[in-house]
DNA sequence: TATGAATGAGTCTTCATTCAT
DNA sequence: CATGAATGAAGACTCATTCAT
């Protein structure tokens, strides 16, 4: 509960180390000395490498709707601008690591290909959650999206992107991979704008309809 | 130059471990027996374990005209086509594979972020490689696509749908994401073509039979 | 003293987990979990391993007349016949546990050649406290052995029947050794049985019937 | 081959440390610093702790007629004697060892209950050796002992007085119990021998016979 | 060119024990 | 009495690399 409580000072360093190093190439020293943590203390939290993970990416997916997603919620109305403020938000935190690093979970996710399920599980979790808020952004879209539009696919893709364009950039130390990515993606979904028919009706009647009744 | 020369061995061997397990979790002791070579003998023909990873990678990028895009050129004759084939071999790759292994450039990108300078290039050219080619198919699309489209981000969103595909699918271990990605991917392209001036023969070919009924 | 109170249970479960595992294979993390106590708990009432090794000891002497010799006396009137039970009552231990496990005394005592006085002394004693019952039971028999027999002697050979016999069963995997060497020291009694004057009463019973023919 | 290989050093090395300390309380720094070998080099020639403990059991089976058996042999012609010549010689280790440590393989055998199978069998093997030589030279024994004599069970009581004497003379530190065991043995050997039948034709078969011829 | 022994830093993990609450 | 966090030394074992032959 305490910010500084060693629990939590042992989370925090391992998902600093993690990010940057990886997984395998973090060694419990390390989290220990950045934690500020000494001798087995570690053991006492978590009894395992493993299970250490296995908290960070918990708390990946606890700090998600906190950290990444309600700032956007609070910043931006438009459901479709949501989604490209999620991928600059994501474009941010590369341009900040100097491309250097990439995208923390699906770091995890490419060591853990061998891992045991409790663990692979988590990173589906925290992949799930992350495709969710898109989709629930592309569904408030509503009808100026195509009626016949695989949401959940589409959500998938922006994901796609994201993960893929981390990675590219981190292969050319260079945003312009990523950059182009996304630009494509916004022709796509302006292209899926455009074809829908012309957005009157259903957002008047999601705005206007409460009032008159 | 032998097939069984101890060198080919040794980079086969390292190929295959480093796609399997990953670079850093691949001990030169596997690959040793896997190789079948012994002792220090690794050691006369790379000096360290990062030049015996810049060979693989050189290895990578020797082969790919001749087992990845040969052989689509040769069934294919429609570059559209070509690019959707890529994506195929590559989906029958994780098929086989079981979903729990990625691309083999990307995991070796994501792995080496603080690599030195020579492994990020060659990862660099890699990518740029493959870049290349789903590029000069989208260029031998010719009219078909809108003369102001921006060939090369498209032709990095395709390698970022595989490699964000792929990535999703290791962690769900499923291939419906890589699919998902794909088919929106398809669908982008589909409304590209359809907005471009009518093609000339080509396009009638591929959709002559609709226009009848 | 009730049957649940801690220091009991963390007797028990170390008398349980000492015998199963040996002493310094045993963690104290294992016996606090089986004895259901938390924390340094165990510290209250031990303030050492070694303690609480001396107080296995202390109960395995205080257990043994009343577990041991009480069932075997009630059973028998024979002092000879007794003796045979209490190495019958060691080999139904042993078929019990699977000829896995030995002497709980005999292997702390092996395991703990160079620990300080006072476990030392306390192994003694146990070894001491049985031999002692062997020996009453031998000049029970009185007259029915050779008056010149070293009855503390045999004593000695009673028990190292037992512990002999019981480390061949665990090296072979096998209770034959154990029967083995029983049935040699039966053969080595009778001997002596036979060799006494005609005893009137007692072995007259025991040998009535042959007599008879 | 050398007398100073490192791999025979580092068996010597354990011989000794897992006789005085026993196997789990002896670490392979310990070992590693009484061979006199540094760093990982105990692994180029066992992969574990647990295949040097192999290596060390092949080598007692192997020293076993070389350092035990041969000696005895030539000094004492008559099978009974070169029984008790092997007991003495035990007696002797542990006088000199001061009663602080008990058979080697007995010890071993202890602390590997749970051992995997390789450990087990060679433990097995140790002793199946030793008791096989001493029924050897009970049958050499010939007629000097009653026909019906089981004696592969009196060679299995051999081995139970030197592991049960053993045991005892640790927990008391004293050699008295190991003594007493020996001179009961002896007294039943005596009384067996006593009651074969003048040993007169047997031995004059083995000893005069020839004369004859 | 090939071999296999040697190296020593570093890995994760466990342990008995202490101490503040 | 009880708790559970803290401690630090030590455990077995792995690794990339070097070197003499």
């Amino acid at each position: 509960m305490t910010p500084d409580h060693p629990r939590d000072r042992i989370v925090n360093a391992a998902m600093d180390l993690f990010w940057r190093h990886g997984y395998g190439a973090t060694s419990l020293s390390q989290i220990r000395e950045a934690a500020g943590v000494q001798g087995g203390s570690l053991y006492h939290f978590f009894k395992s490498k493993e299970q250490l993970l296995e908290a960070v990416l918990d708390a990946y997916l606890e700090q998600m709707e906190a950290v990444l997603i309600q700032p956007i919620v609070e910043r931006h109305d438009d459901p479709i601008e949501r989604i490209f403020a999620l991928l600059d938000g994501y474009r941010q935190l590369l341009a900040g690591a100097g491309t250097a690093l990439g995208c923390p979970i699906g770091d995890l996710a490419l060591e853990s290909g061998a891992e045991p399920a409790a663990v692979g599980e988590k990173i589906a979790a925290n992949f799930a959650a992350w495709r969710g808020w898109v989709r629930r952004w592309l569904e408030e879209a509503g009808a100026r999206l195509p009626g016949d539009l695989d949401r959940d696919g589409l959500a998938t893709l922006v994901l796609t992107v994201m993960e893929g364009g981390v990675m590219q950039a981190r292969a050319h130390h260079s945003l312009v991979p990523f950059d182009a990515s996304v630009a494509q993606l916004r022709d796509y979904i302006n292209r899926l704008l455009a074809e829908a028919p012309p957005a009157r009706r259903r957002t008047r009647m999601r705005r206007a309809q409460p009032r008159r009744g």
